[in-house]
DNA sequence: CCGATCCGTGCAATCGATTTCCTGTGGGCG
DNA sequence: CGCCCACAGGAAATCGATTGCACGGATCGG
């Protein structure tokens, strides 16, 4: 493969003429355009690697997420990745599967690779590699979770606004008895998500008891399935429920149908995470949508700017109810 | 951060001797000893880009695929990342979108950041690009989908087996007036597919007229659900229906539903590629099985071979049946 | 006891670009 | 007409690793 030395010789000039004028930063007409001849000529391409070496930018971003095979971080990756394109930055993705352990060992490969920025969807409650990567300098944005302690900017989505919506919708329909399945306790995405609609809820006098939240062991559909028994099984049974996690929300639907239980007759089902197939279910599931695609070009665009050296702020976008059958009307 | 010569300094010893003991050639215990606490104090990491450009090799391979957001290639993804992982490798993942020209910009993109390997699961028909890689000497795998043209191994699977076994239980389930639902004519991996399902059909004295072939615009459930339209407006509509991609599948269920139709009762639904929400649907969907992880890890280990230097076959793994209630029974 | 061999280590070249410093030329102005 | 300045472009340093070659000390055999 052609290099910077062989366009140099052909076109007559040295390589540091070529290296200016592919820059952008030698307007003479007649040199520029022998130049380019040779480049058309030999077909050449700059060694990426090497401009980075010598400029110590790879132009190349990171992204961590706990679990690709979720729809909701496929479609974020996917949203992260043609914005930075679009931006002229490739992208690098992990994928953690919910293991911290291998989520440090993915931030200590995407440093070693020299990434301009990483983008963090944590596993869990903080890890020590996330300080590290701070502390080594490279800019770092947190995604969908945040993580305490950990100094960086955070980009997610606010369910306030759609969860106090969701309260008056369920309450509207009639339902008393609500119930929510959280992913793993100590997640703050979670237990925020509990909050708000404990409050939203009590608006409107409904209360929401802690025997009627069950944790779910892992974010899984069998976890949701399995505290969907529990509830199912308990004194007083929900007749809504509300998953902070569509993977979730898939289990409770399967243990609802296993019992021969109607939805939205029997039991109003509502899903954090608004999916594609969702809409697709039987009956569609009503879901509080987080803007995917404009978290993740929020997350590129944080990044960008703290990789300019300016500071960045947290992002907050508003997710938004999508109402659909599965809780009647 | 720290580098080579800040260990060697530290450590009494040349910037040779350190890169030997890193690399595994200077078994002398006292001199591996220093460089080692050298390495720890200061906590040195190899520069990854600098290593590349010497050594021409970069431990960094490329996927493209055509559709990220489908299922199917979400779990294929996942598992080329995992092995490639496994191996020493990292992944960069490019979403070609089903279009051609956003393809050969992304594999142009990988070409110019000297991946070591790339695998393609290719949208439509060739496309010049391919043909410059192979030229250009870049180990290349098609993964999923041939190219007719392109000299270089694939990896797919063969549904053949199991078709003739959804022949066989369709026709012992009654099912006289199968239909398929095909993806944009022309892809070689649909052609095949229905190929094959008309010879099984066949040997059960079950035909398979054009008339109920469809053929959709484009592999999505708006599309699948034209098609599905179609076949059930004609004047013989079908009793069963062959879906050759799982969106498409969704989308003839989404048309079957509104039209108060009853799965499997009334039509039997069949999709080729079972994704993990086939089993959470009602009914759940009876599927060809395509083995996503084994077909990921054989791609990855078919290019680790021609990158060695080792000429390397195409694989052809079977796909399998996986019977749940959407044919009846 | 001396020469030959072996092996650990250092020196310096190298990968392919960018960038700094410097030279030489041409043009404008006094 | 001469001087100075601007600017195009070349030579060489640089980024951080790997690696061929050479050197020197130690070991072993004759």
């Amino acid at each position: 493969m052609a290099n910077i030395k062989d366009v140099a010789e052909r076109a007559g000039v040295s390589t540091a003429t070529v290296s200016r004028v592919l820059n952008g930063r030698s307007p003479v007409a007649e040199t520029r355009a022998r130049v380019l001849a040779a480049v058309e000529e030999l077909g050449y391409r700059p060694n990426v690697v090497a401009r980075a070496l010598r400029t110590a930018r790879t132009r190349t971003l990171g992204l961590v997420v706990s679990d690709l095979r979720n729809p909701f971080f496929t479609e974020l990756a996917d949203a992260v990745e043609q914005e930075a394109r679009r931006l002229g930055y490739s992208l690098i993705i992990g994928n953690a599967g919910e293991s911290p352990e291998q989520q440090d060992d993915y931030i200590r490969t995407l440093l070693d690779r020299r990434i301009d920025g990483l983008m963090v969807s944590s596993a869990g409650t903080g890890s020590p590699m996330l300080s590290e990567a701070v502390d080594a300098g490279t800019p770092l944005v947190l995604l969908d979770r945040a993580v305490p302690g950990v100094a960086a900017p955070c980009v997610r989505a606010e369910g306030g606004a759609a969860l106090t919506e969701l309260a008056a919708h369920l309450a509207a329909l009639g339902r008393r008895r609500p119930a929510v399945i959280v992913a793993p306790a100590g997640t703050p995405t979670g237990d925020e998500r509990l909050a708000r609609f404990r409050t939203a809820l009590a608006a409107h006098g409904v209360a929401l008891p802690p025997g009627r939240v069950g944790a779910s062991p892992d974010p899984s559909p069998a976890g949701g399935r399995q505290v969907m028994r529990r509830l199912l099984e308990a004194a007083e049974p929900p007749d809504a429920v509300l998953a902070t996690d569509n993977l979730m929300a898939l289990g409770a639907l399967d243990e609802l149908r296993a019992r021969g239980l109607r939805v939205p007759a029997d039991m109003a089902l509502v899903a954090f995470d608004d999916v594609p197939w969702f809409a697709h279910l039987d009956p569609p599931l009503t879901a509080v949508a987080q803007p995917t695609g404009a978290l993740g070009r929020a997350a590129v665009h944080t990044l960008l700017e703290r990789i300019a050296g300016r500071p960045a702020g947290s992002v907050l976008l508003p997710a938004r109810l999508v109402r659909r059958r599965s809780c009647g009307e």
